[in-house]
DNA sequence: CAGTGGTCTAGACCACTAA
DNA sequence: TAGTGGTCTAGACCACTGA
C-alpha cells in the first residue's frame, strides 16, 4: 500500500495529513475490513515524524470509529459487525401469542443466536423520564434490567419500567417472564396493547456502557425509549433501551394519510 | 469545585482518574453546562503531571462529547443544543396542502428560526443504495441536496433522489420548489403519497460532514433514509439525511395490531 | 501582554501478543 | 524473544483569545 509523503509547506498539521492518507487508503479499499494498519515505528520511520506524532494520527481514526487498536497485536480496520434490521411489526401480537418475546422472535428469524443475562429486578421510585411518560398512581416502579446478546455479542441493554400495581405479582416480577415476555403477561392481566410510541436518540456512550457493550472508542450508542399503551390510552410499560448503534437499523413506516 | 489526588497504587493510569474527577464534578453539577474546566496548567499544578497527561485526560472527555475546547479561551462544558422533536406525523398531507414543506411546518410550530443553503440539484447515475430502494428504468436520478438550519446553526445535511423520468420538466428540478416542497410537486404530478419508510442508523460523522454541520468531536450523527411509495406501491423518492444527534429525537408510533 | 489550547520532539518504561 | 500499542515525562514553539 502506498503512502504519501508529508507537505511541510501545507497548513494542515502533519498528523493530521498523516490521518488522511491512511483513511484514503481505507476508502480506496487498499485496506480492507481486518486488515493491519502500518505500526506505529513504521509511520514515524515512513513520514519521519516523532511516534507520538504517528500516534495522534491513528487516535484520529480510532475516534471516528474506523480502525481499532488491539494492544500487542497492531491496529486493525474495523470489521462492521452483523446488522440486524429491526422492523417496526416487531412487537406484532402474533409473535407474542406464538410464545416468542421480540427478541426471541427476531433471532429466529434473522439467524442469530440469542441470549440474555444481568436480569434484575428491582423497586423503587421512577426517574423522572419514566414518571413523566407512565401516568403513575404511588410513583412506585418495578424495574427489569437486562443485557441482549447476538452470536455472544452484547448489542443492546435495556431496562423495563411499569407501574408496581400492575406488575407485582405477576411473572413480570420474576427473573423469567415466561413465553411471550413481559407484554405476554401485561395482556393476559387485562393489558391489551394497542400502540407503542418510541423516541430514538443516539450519542457518546457513558464509561459504563461501553464497558457492558464492550464498544471500542468512536463507538455511538442508538437510544430508544419505547412507551406502550392499552386499548384505555394508559400507559403501561416504559422501556429504556441502549444499542450498539453499527449493529443496528431500525425501521419505521408512516402512513402519509 | 473540589478534585481528588492520583492513587499511584491504583491500577487504572492516572489520565483516566484525572477524566474520572473532572467527569464527577460534571455530574454533580459542581461543574454546569458552559463552565470552564481548569486549564492544563492547573491539572499539570494540581495532580503533578506532565501537561500531557492533563490533556489526555481532557482529550477522553472530548471524546465523550461532554466537553468542548476552544483555543485560547479554555475547555467548556458542552451546551446541550436546543432539541427539536421529529414527529412521525410530520409528512401528513395537510401541512403540505397549507403551503409547508416539512422542515417549515416544524419550524413554525418549533418556534425556530429556518434556513435552508447549500441547494445543488444535479443528474447522474444512483448510489446502489438508491438504487436498491428506487425501482428505476434507466438508473438515472435527479439529486437535491441541501443543508438545513434552525437559528443558524446548521442542524441536517439531506440529499432527496429522485427518478429522472418523474423529476425533470418539473419544479422539482428548479432549485425552488415552490410551495409544499418536493412532495406537493409529486403530488400534483399524479403521485398520490400513501407512506414513508425510514430506516434510522448512528454513527460518527465523516470529516465533511464534520465540518459542514459545525460538529465538534465526539458528536454523532442520526443517519435516517426515507423511502416514498405511492398509492401504486412504486417508490418515487429516496431521502438520505444526516442529522446532528444532539439536537434532535425522533417518535415513531408503532400499532400493536 | 499573559494565559489558553494545538502541535511536536525524543526519549523512557510498561503490558500484551505471538513466534 | 521481538514487535506491538499504552502511558508518561519535560521540554519546545505556535496560534488564538481577551484584557
Amino acid at each position: 500500500m502506498e503512502l504519501g509523503r508529508i507537505d511541510r509547506l501545507n497548513d494542515r498539521p502533519p498528523y493530521r495529513q498523516i490521518a488522511d492518507h491512511l483513511r484514503a487508503a481505507i476508502d480506496a479499499g487498499q485496506l480492507g475490513p481486518g486488515d493491519r494498519l502500518p505500526s506505529e515505528a513504521e509511520l514515524k520511520e515512513h513520514y519521519g515524524v516523532a511516534r507520538m506524532t504517528a500516534r495522534q494520527a491513528i487516535q484520529e481514526l480510532r475516534t471516528e470509529g474506523r480502525v481499532v487498536a488491539e494492544h500487542g497485536r497492531g491496529v486493525f480496520v474495523r470489521q462492521p459487525p452483523p446488522v440486524r434490521r429491526l422492523a417496526s411489526d416487531r412487537f406484532a401480537r402474533e409473535h407474542r401469542e406464538a410464545g416468542k418475546a421480540a427478541f426471541l422472535a427476531e433471532a429466529e428469524r434473522s439467524g442469530f443466536r440469542p441470549r440474555v443475562d444481568q436480569i434484575e429486578v428491582t423497586r423503587g421510585e421512577a426517574p423522572s423520564f419514566v414518571r413523566e411518560r407512565l401516568q403513575l398512581e404511588g410513583g412506585l416502579v418495578l424495574s427489569r434490567s437486562r443485557r441482549y446478546f447476538a452470536d455472544d455479542r452484547p448489542v443492546e441493554l435495556a431496562v423495563s419500567y411499569l407501574p408496581l400495581e400492575i406488575a407485582e405479582g405477576t411473572a413480570i416480577a420474576e427473573t423469567d417472564t415466561g413465553p411471550g415476555g413481559v407484554y405476554a403477561r401485561l395482556e393476559e392481566a387485562g393489558y391489551t396493547l394497542e400502540r407503542f410510541v418510541e423516541e430514538v436518540t443516539a450519542r457518546m456512550p457513558t464509561s459504563e456502557e461501553r464497558s457492558r457493550l464492550e464498544l471500542q472508542a468512536g463507538v455511538p450508542v442508538i437510544v430508544v425509549l419505547r412507551t406502550a399503551y392499552d386499548s384505555a390510552g394508559r400507559s403501561v410499560e416504559v422501556c429504556d433501551t441502549v444499542k450498539a448503534a453499527p449493529a443496528f437499523i431500525l425501521e419505521y413506516e408512516i402512513k402519509a394519510r
